[in-house]
DNA sequence: GACCATATTATGTCTAGACATAATGTGATC
DNA sequence: GATCACATTATGTCTAGACATAATATGGTC
């Protein structure tokens, strides 16, 4: 264990065995490199990694303050849906059901009016039956590659995945009964709770690829934890 | 701008235009460091920020590589529940229904067999109406505090955020139907798709409380985002 | 007391080194 | 060709400073 790593986990128990509270000012930088016998920098290093974490709070001439706890945000785990249906039913494939190009109208508001389109629909296969049922566009300005790909041999996720590095994504997350088509294809009754999971990924702030992924509530749902990060 | 985030969002530039694309090996610190006139621990700053982000990754003597894109991880906001309500109807209220202390009886799994517990059955209003139900245990033995807490006056969560830093936390999301007692007090008809989201709540490994919320569908969904994190 | 300019102070960023560590490639040996 | 010991090299962590910056506290003025 670094230096840096023990200075950080001593503030991490002091703090979570509530001896220091929020609010309470934690020792100077000064103070811990004297008790510690390092170097600012290292006192530093650990201090940047719990504020990161959103444990401790600093502020110019005033010092180090223990953060009054924000329980609003998480590390949400979106699976990459094929190898999270491997992995339970032990096996997987992705089933294509429809294919086309064509234009955006402008009225969904996910690309701009004009945009040419890839379109893919399918359905994300388990060992028992259907899992999930996809809907997805693809923006062929920002990835032309995806006009020619072949989809029946991949899933377009692990496609976009292998080829397009993005830089931003947004998800939304919601619950929805399932609608006429969705329970088609998912063999199950109408109105059947589901978990309706909307992605939108953007590469350099261009579009690349809007998804609505509809999973079957009871076989399904997602994981958020929060832990500090400690990578 | 700093040194370091130029260096970060220069490299970060080329990674998202695509001209290092996953596995390229990018140029060694001396280099960066030539190249940016700056010392060597600057880059250090950077590359290590875009190892965070799961952009690079790094080995030794082999030398920093783009990493490949996995989309699994996205940073969820979990609202408190007050704001988000008060923000989107302007008003935002806590209905105490139900509290009482017991035991575990160590058949759920949450906590400890025999750990006393405080529970708390309560409604979030808005301005419309019921906007969420929640049912809450905290273990006493971790907040004794909760036991003599009036939550007419504040609501759990809230309290909670507070009183109690948290050290791990962590959540379902799943869909399912209204329960019968969930449509009563939401004044929803009975199997309406509601999203449910259960937090896990722990200090010290201790766990501190366990709540399970329960959203109307139609009214309430969970928004991810995943940027390249900048705090 | 109210107000404002100023000195002080803790954090923010950086430098130019140092030594440690892990992994790779090289060359010698079998 | 296969194996193993070793030198090399890039990253990992750290030091002991430096100067910048923002915010607080202080003291003087009205």
């Amino acid at each position: 264990m670094t230096i840096a790593e023990r200075i950080r986990s001593e503030i991490e128990e002091r703090i979570a065995s509530g001896e220091w509270s929020p609010g309470h000012r934690i020792p100077f930088e000064h103070e811990l490199v004297a008790q510690y016998g390092c170097a600012r920098a290292t006192v530093g290093t650990a201090l940047t990694a719990l504020v990161r974490t959103g444990l401790l709070e600093r502020r110019r001439k005033a010092g180090t303050f223990v953060a009054y706890p924000h329980v609003q945000s998480a590390v949400l785990d979106i699976p990459d849906i094929g190898k999270a249906i491997a992995e339970r039913t032990g096996s997987y494939r992705f089933d294509l059901l429809a294919s086309d190009i064509r234009q955006d109208d402008g009225l969904s508001g996910n690309f701009a009016s004009g945009t040419r389109l890839r379109r893919l629909v399918g359905i994300h296969q388990g060992q028992d039956g259907p899992f999930a049922f996809e809907d997805r566009l693809i923006s062929l300005d920002s990835v032309p590659a995806a006009r020619d790909a072949d989809f029946t041999v991949q899933s377009p996720s692990s496609w976009l995945i292998q080829s397009v590095p993005w830089t931003q994504a947004r998800h939304r997350i919601s619950a929805v009964g399932a609608s006429a088509e969705v329970s088609t294809h998912l063999a199950i009754p109408r109105y059947t709770p589901c978990l309706l999971v909307e992605r939108w990924t953007w590469r350099t702030g261009e579009p690349v690829t809007y998804v609505c992924q509809t999973f079957r509530g009871d076989r399904f749902d997602l994981v958020a934890t929060f832990t500090p990060e400690g990578r």
